[in-house]
DNA sequence: CTGTTAGCGCATTCAG
DNA sequence: CTGAATGCGCTAACAG
């Protein structure tokens, strides 16, 4: 009915609006930048009708180019496939919202090549920063970049040459939170489960706030190895170490094994109190109470959480949880359903903070490397009460 | 360590490369267009040696501005909280890799002001083309954009006025496919329940496939209604429509307390074979198999399963698959944990068949809109399953 | 208050 | 094969 089906007319430009208010450019632009003060009331009638009847709309490469500045940011994600990025994302577009800024948003895809070129097109298209939430970037990747190039901020992760602002989830904090909560909560075998560490700064930190709070209540757990051989200590809880590498099934098989294996050791129904809520089974469970060690499972994300929980739930049944508790950081959607606990990540204000920074260093602010942790919030759920 | 401290040292430009080199920029310029063959192999070299030196990287804006094209493509997702809009994003980012064009993405998050904002940036942008999830842009909104404008592919859902190439599911058979699914499986007593159709042409498409393959085996069901007040025909299977308009909270409430009617209606542990899989309670359940309805639940998509999956783990507890069959189109990560059956949408391609209609139509390619509907995939699990 | 003059960084005729 | 000139759409000094 009412379509348009003319040929693309030509957009308008500033020059076609200028003749049509009978006014040179200048006037037009600076119509368009605000300066209201220095228009005569008349002549500004005549601009806005002008612009109204041809529908202009200004050009902002052509701005861009101009003045140097196109307001455009890179956010750089390496797994939009993770709730967290999504999350994170959408404080990103809050605060640039917020800013007049419009981010450009790149997905890794977790390729590490691929991170390389849209860094590389980011930079092309002279975006005026860059916030990062890098895969595998190495500090020569990003030196265009954060060095004598445009600012960066990193999110969750930091990259090891470079000095850049970072916002993230204070890592040693949460690992402390859940760690203490499953001993709290009686369980003494401990096990956390993290992808390779890589270049990935958060995951280390995680484990590490991990194993110190284990070392520090008699068990220790050992190196960074695969295979997560690291016995317990004295008497005290038990903690391990074990790495998943999600990219490889075959690795993923290998390290599962071993995680069964510890289960199965641990003694039947010996776990948490499940989340099975019928009052036939869960009796059933409670009689073996104390039985065998109490096992838990720390996923060091949502991603590995996912990995874990579909693996117990094929090899274990719907009932998985009255074998083993798990713990994520992170808290995605199908957490609640499942009932496992999680450490939700202040993720809106880690993208809205990050973009903040990002604006600042724009504006030229000149300070050292800021680091921004903020802190995460324990959800209890059935999985690790008692 | 190797930092580079200096102050941004204004990037070099084609001219700086072209003095560099010692020749004109209009060399420069070919070189950069891979016109490697009217380039004497000594020019070409000392070019490669400028550039390399000068570390240049040519200005995609001011290239967009000379010649017309920026390769730019705008990408306007409704809700980036489905997984359905990352999925299909991943689609369109293969693409659009392929093709050599960048997309730049904009989350609406399922506020139609941003939606209408976001499409009037990317045309100040001079994207050269759209595509669109909408949520609710009406003709005017795309007018500028599908009509003399830029041009834009619409993916899952149509736009009432605007005629332009859209790419989605083949709504009618997929739930076609789920209700025959259900149907077969002996379910007679059908829940669809979808978010408010408004004007989201999937969903009444749905909703309409679902009622005619239901009103064909003897059930009835009634108006669009978001009371669902729609009882069965003859004898046969009764068919409902429930709406749940999951941005408001009491609106949710009450449609749940109707359904949860309706089971508790349909009797005891008269539903589906469950998820349970430990001995004890699966016999306990085909026990009563057979008393009372078989009543199941067909989402119209995930965040609708997400939000009824919820509800019924927190009234009936871990066991509620055991009193309803719950099946959905979309095939979330939670799906498989859960043990619900889904209809997976084949969304990598649907990103991907957007990008290149929409490319045929930067090109110039003329043709009546198109039309791309593909199939989805049943995958039965347990819920749904005898 | 308003218009004129220069470019921003690059691609393109069009002559050498 | 190569380079000088022209202008994309817009802003920013400078004059009126």
């Amino acid at each position: 009915m009412s379509t348009t089906p003319l040929a693309a007319p030509r957009r308008a430009t500033i020059t076609d609006v200028a003749r049509e208010a009978g006014t040179g450019k200048t006037s037009i632009s600076r119509y368009l930048n605000g300066e209201m003060s220095v228009l005569s009331p008349e002549l500004r009638a005549r601009i806005e009708a002008a612009i109204e009847r041809l529908n202009y709309q200004p050009n902002q490469m052509a701005r861009g180019l101009k003045r140097g500045r196109n307001r455009l940011i890179g956010m750089l994600l390496a797994d939009l496939t993770n709730p967290y990025s999504v999350e994170v994302l959408q404080g990103v577009e809050a605060a640039c919202h917020a800013l007049g800024l419009m981010p450009l948003i790149c997905h890794a895809a977790n390729e590490v090549e691929m991170e390389r070129r849209y860094l590389q097109l980011l930079t092309t298209y002279r975006v005026e920063g860059v916030i990062v939430n890098a895969l595998g970037v190495r500090e020569e990747t990003l030196r265009p970049v954060g060095g004598g190039g445009i600012p960066a901020v990193l999110v969750d992760r930091l990259v090891d040459g470079l000095v850049a602002d970072m916002v993230g989830l204070d890592n040693r904090a949460a690992a402390e939170l859940g760690t203490r909560h499953l001993l709290d909560n009686g369980f003494d075998d401990i096990w956390f489960v993290v992808q390779p560490f890589e270049q990935v700064s958060s995951r280390q930190l995680r484990e590490a706030a991990f194993r110190e709070v284990m070392s520090g209540v008699g068990g220790a757990s050992g190196a960074h190895g695969p295979s997560g051989k690291d016995e317990g200590g004295k008497g005290g809880a038990r903690g391990h170490t074990l790495v998943l590498n999600l990219a490889e099934p075959a690795a993923v098989e290998r390290a599962l094994a071993e995680l069964d294996r510890a289960i199965d050791a641990a003694g039947d129904l010996g776990g948490a109190a499940a989340s099975v809520t019928d009052n036939a089974t869960r009796s059933a469970i409670d009689r073996t109470g104390g039985k065998g060690r109490r096992i838990a499972l720390f996923a060091a994300n949502a991603p590995v959480a996912l990995c874990l929980a579909l693996h117990l739930k094929a090899r274990y049944g719907a009932d998985w949880q009255a074998r083993v508790a798990l713990l994520s950081i992170d808290d995605p959607e199908w957490a609640e359903l499942t009932g496992i606990t999680a450490i939700r990540q202040p993720t809106y204000e880690i993208g809205y903070r990050a973009v903040e920074f990002l604006h600042e260093r724009i504006e030229g602010i000149q300070t050292t490397a800021r680091d921004c942790l903020l802190p995460g919030e324990l959800i209890v759920r059935a999985s690790t009460s008692r």
